[in-house]
DNA sequence: CACTTGACCTGTCCGC
DNA sequence: TGCGGACAGGTCAAGT
């Protein structure tokens, strides 16, 4: 469930909480995936190294560290990275977080740092993953060199946003939407968030959607990115930031986990399908 | 190549 | 109360 903005969020609180500190030790729990790339790696590269960057492109986290290398860290649905300081331990935990004291049972590993604090990558369900890469080698990942363009960079246009589509011509408007080759970062919440934002119904076939749908669509889904964002993501399960606190973008969701619920736009009942394999809620009445 | 479906996992919830 | 099965959804592999 982390999209970019959980991502985003994720990251802008990672900046403040752990660069400029180094790794003092790795203790893997129960490796994730990828993890380490080969034995001794994380002594020679992560242990003793300072953490010099926090990056996120699309919904993939990179932690550079002084030694050149970069921990790449993609959260799937359960991921979360929780950063803990020496003296929480004594105050508690924030009361509105949603971990408990850690590590825990869907700890993976934990990266303790020099002046007593933890970063603890959690992952209940365990499809995440984190690699440790040459920094300089982290552009040439087949992620990285098929994903699609920033959705919220200032360079990133409305005529581009809809030619990207182009390719996906015969499948639907959400099938398409969330296609990271096409556009990066948008999974299931903020495609039907934007798609309810455009009065698209998200069955609809690319080749029939108009420009001037792909107009609204560009506006709706930068607008609900961005609020998502200052609303610190949204926590549907399990989404924690690296406080361990959750996001309120949920309060402000117009469809999703909606069901049953009044569209605010025209009344009509909000449903829920089976579409593209995730499930899809919209408003059959407004969205044509 | 475009497109769809299943696999990967585990915790939770629903019906019996 | 226990238990089986459906469900949650990001990405990739394998299928048509």
């Amino acid at each position: 469930m982390p999209e970019l903005p959980e991502v985003e969020t994720v990251k802008r609180g990672l900046e403040e909480l752990i660069i400029g500190r180094t790794i003092r030790r790795v203790v893997v729990h129960d490796s994730p995936k990828s993890f380490p790339n080969s034995p001794g790696d994380t002594a020679a590269f992560v242990e003793n190294s300072n953490i010099i960057a926090v990056r996120r492109r699309a919904k993939v986290l990179m932690i550079d560290l002084s030694t050149g290398y970069t921990l790449v860290i993609h959260l799937k649905m359960t991921g979360q990275l929780v950063f803990v300081g020496e003296q929480r331990f004594g105050a508690g935990h924030p009361t509105d977080s949603l971990v408990n004291k850690l590590p825990d049972r869907s700890t993976r590993v934990t990266l303790q740092l020099n002046d007593g604090g933890s970063l603890y990558f959690n992952d209940q369900r365990r499809f995440g993953w984190m690699k440790l890469l040459p920094t300089a080698e982290v552009p040439n990942m087949p992620f990285m060199q098929k994903v699609g363009p920033e959705p919220l960079e200032a360079d990133f246009t409305r005529q581009e946003f809809a030619q990207r589509f182009a390719r996906r011509a015969n499948t639907s408007i959400k099938a398409a939407l969330l296609d990271q080759t096409v556009v990066a970062g948008v999974g299931n919440i903020y495609a039907d968030e934007s798609l309810w934002g455009a009065k698209i119904d998200p069955r609809r076939k690319v080749k029939d959607v108009s420009a001037k749908e792909f107009s609204l669509l560009y506006d709706k889904l930068r607008d609900v990115m961005n609020l998502a964002i200052e609303k610190g993501g949204s926590t549907d399960r399990n989404y924690v930031n690296a406080e361990g606190k959750r996001g309120s973008y949920m309060d402000f969701a117009k469809v999703f986990r909606r069901e049953g619920q009044v569209c605010e736009r025209c009344g009509s009942v909000i449903e829920k399908i089976k579409h593209a394999g995730r499930g899809t809620h919209f408003c059959s009445n407004c969205q044509v």
